[in-house]
This record gives structure tokens, sequence and C-alpha cells, in this order.
DNA sequence: TTCACAATTTTGTTGCAACAAAACTGCAGC
DNA sequence: GCTGCAGTTTTGTTGCAACAAAATTGTGAA
């Protein structure tokens, strides 16, 4: 008579909705670049993209609203959110704090396997910059970060800063031409990766903070001018 | 033709929609018990509770196990979570690295008067605890702590913090009997206040910290003792 | 009692139509 | 050019029915 639900090892693999996979479509589509900045977006309209009905968009739309990568420009209207300084600040430290402690829970549990996954990551981030292919070295650097993250051990911590780079995601996508003139992240990356070997927590900490402020500070400049623009 | 969304003072309020309302209803359940950990929630229950059709219903469900409220104990089974000892681990350490980041940046703007409703709140949860009124008690406890936390003055911060409460509401539900046998969390708080009252970020993070981590220490005892009893 | 298994009930998902409300368009009037 | 405003179109929300699939119940055998 008694309920067991959720025990410590609940694998249980539920065949993947409709709006599930939209949602994820749509995640992509945003950290990708597909939606930038500004993007208005309609049910009706993703559902035809997607090619489902309004229910499973609505769903997608929905759940991307309640993480905060869509906002609302008003009571019918859904946009890829524009960030202000005030926000791109909120993310940030929300940023270094969580990803600081995965960093920390990750330098306890990484093994050479995963140090030779980075270099190798490291590689691609390295060659799409040489060869001026943004979007691309965007990608690897995310997965970069979240082999990293991973390692931590802590599945819902990583979900939470998923849901935070989907938030930053589409802004890097106006970075593009300044993007490269220093290689963007590479000697942090580095230091990651070495901190990481010796399962030394606070160095990976300290290299991955450091990247994720050069990114604020880039962003944070980008965001002044274009204030600055608009208000001209 | 240039579209302009989300400025800096976007204040537009939309008129609450009945999915919303759902979500907001079920959310103050969750915390104040009425759904304990293992309850099992079904869409056309919910619908029929709260007096609307299934669509909101189900759209608060889906937002709720989204954000980890809720979890799924089968494909067509959702349920309030019984946490285990890593899932309490990893919310603890998740919580402390974000109600520190809030508390850091609250103690750069209290004002006396927010001194002074601290104070309130403290003698509030004082005499429910007197009287045993324990499910008083942990509201104005949250009450207390969001009340900090929102002078960090970044909201988003707050709603994330706000859903790791969620997840760990129902079982401090579990604690009543032995929860005040020692006033639970007072000292902690009245450093706290004096924390705020002198600006101080690294005293009133650190005493946030130990509240923290007092409440985890009784919640993953009670989770062995759980585990123990099932097993045996 | 315990287990297996089939019949039955309950459940979530999906698609869709109706409705009210918001967004958009175009046109005067300044 | 810009502003204000009506008419028109588009939009999100909601409720609901159908369907497939999962959960539950009941039955019988070991």
């Amino acid at each position: 008579m008694a309920e067991n639900p959720n025990e410590s090892s609940d694998l249980e693999r539920a065949p993947e909705k409709l709006g599930d996979a939209a949602y994820r479509e749509m995640k992509e589509r945003i950290i990708r670049g597909v939606y930038r900045p500004g993007h208005k977006l309609t049910v009706r309209a993703i559902a035809q993209d997607l090619d489902v009905s309004t229910t499973p968009a609505r769903d997608a739309i929905n759940r991307l609203a309640s993480e905060g990568a869509l906002v609302y420009a008003g009571p019918k209207t859904v946009v890829v959110p524009v960030l202000d300084a005030a926000a791109l600040r909120e993310i940030t430290l929300t940023r270094l704090a969580l990803e600081g402690l995965a960093c920390e829970q990750a330098a306890q549990h990484g093994t050479p396997d995963n140090v030779e996954e980075l270099k190798s990551l490291q590689r691609l981030i390295n060659s799409a910059l040489d060869e001026r292919r943004y979007a691309e070295a965007l990608w690897h650097n995310k997965e970069f970060h979240f082999a990293i993250y991973r390692l931590s051990g802590l599945p819902q911590l990583v979900s939470m800063i998923e849901s935070l780079w989907l938030r930053i995601g589409p802004s890097l996508h106006n970075l593009y031409p300044e993007f490269a003139e220093e290689k963007y992240g590479v000697r942090n990356h580095e230091i990651a990766v070495e901190a990481l070997a010796e399962r030394d927590g606070a160095s990976l900490r300290a290299a991955m903070e450091n990247d994720i402020r050069d990114g604020y500070r880039r962003l944070k400049r980008a965001s002044l001018e274009r204030e600055a623009g608009q208000s001209a």
C-alpha cells in the first residue's frame, strides 16, 4: 500500500514528448543565434516552424519564458531578451557564484581523460577562431565550460547554469567582429585545464571566473554602446 | 520600423492568466505543506481543485516540474519530490552559493527600516515557535530570509532562490516534532539582523550560511533515518 | 500469501476552435 | 515629419474531445 517514488537510482526514461522536442529545438536556436535579441516569437509561427500544433509550441515558449530565456515585451509579445546593464550584471554575479561552485566540485572529480577531452575541445575553439568561424567557436566554448561543470556531479546545478547561458547566449552573437581580436578566453581556458589536471579547485574557479568576467566586460561595453547609439 | 523591446524601466503589467494563478496557488500549497513529499498530482485533479480547465492546470504542473518543484516518478506520474541525500546536498550547496551572494548584495542596501522589518518578522517567528505553531513559524522564517534577499536588488536571483526553497519546502514539514527543541535558527537570525544594521556583508552571509547548514543537518538526519527505516 | 497477467480505468498529450484582447495598418490632421 | 486614432488582423488563452499509453484493479494459479 505504501507509495515509494523516486528511489536513488531512478532512471526511468520517458519517450520524448513533442513539447520537449520543441523546447530543445528552440533552446538550440537561441544559443546558436538563430533568434537574435529582440526577435519576436509567436505561438503559431513556432508551431509552423517546428511542424507541430500550437499546444507543444506554446508549451515550449512558456517554459523558455519561465526560465528567463524569453521575456514578455507586452501582454501578447514574447521576444528574445535584449539585456540591459542591470540584467547583465545580475546574470554575471549569479554565474560567478554558480559556475564557481561547479568548478570547485568539478576539480574533485577530474580524471586524465577529462583533461584530454578539454584539450581537444580547446583545439576546436582555436581553429574555429583562426578561421573566423565565430558561431562555431562560441558553440565549442560552451561545450568546454559545460564539460567542466558536468564533472561536478551536480546535475541540477548544471541545468541552472544552462538557463543562465540561455539568457546571455543571444547577446554573445553581437560581439562577432571584435570577438577574436585577441583570442577569446584562450589563456583562461589553458589555465583551467592545468588546474583541473592538478585537481586545484581554487585555481580552476579563478580561471573560469576570469573568463566570465572577461566576457562580461565585452558585453557591457557593447551594451553601453548600443544604449548610447539609441538615445543619440 | 525598428523594434525596441524591454527598455530599462519596463513595468508593463499583464492581467494575470489562469495558468499563472494556478501556478501561484500550487506553489503556495507546496511551501505550506499541503502537498507532502510523495504526494501524487494529476492534471484533472488539480484542475478540479483549482476550479479551472485542464489547460491551465497542466501549464502549472509542467512549470513546477521544469523548476524541479515537482518530479516525474514515471511517464505519467508527477509527485512532490522526496529528497535523497544527494539531492539534499546539491540543493544545499547551491543555496549556499546563491543565498550567500544575495546576502552580500543585500548588505549594501539595507536601511534602518529594513532592520526593523526583520526584527518584527523575527518576533513573529519566536511567538509561533513558542506556541508550537510550526507551519506558521516556517512561513515567517521564509519571509525573513526573502526580506533580506530582496534587498539585493537582484530579482532574477531571488526567483532562482525561491525555486530552491520550493524543492526543500515540503521536506521541512517533516521536521515538526523535534523542530523547536532548540529554537530553530533564532540565534543566526539575530546575528544576521545585526550584520545588516552594520552593513557587514561578510557577517550577514556567514550568519545565513550557518542557518542554511543547520537546516541541512536536520534534514539530512531525517533523510538518513527515513532511508534506514525503509530498508529495514 | 505472493506473483503474474489480463481487463479496466485513469492519465497526459495533442490538436483545434472560439473568444477577447492586443498589435498592427493606414489614414487624417496637424 | 509626426501624432492620434479607427478598423483590421493577428495573437494568446482557454476549454474540450480523442487517442494512445500507463497505472490500477481484479483474478487466478502456485
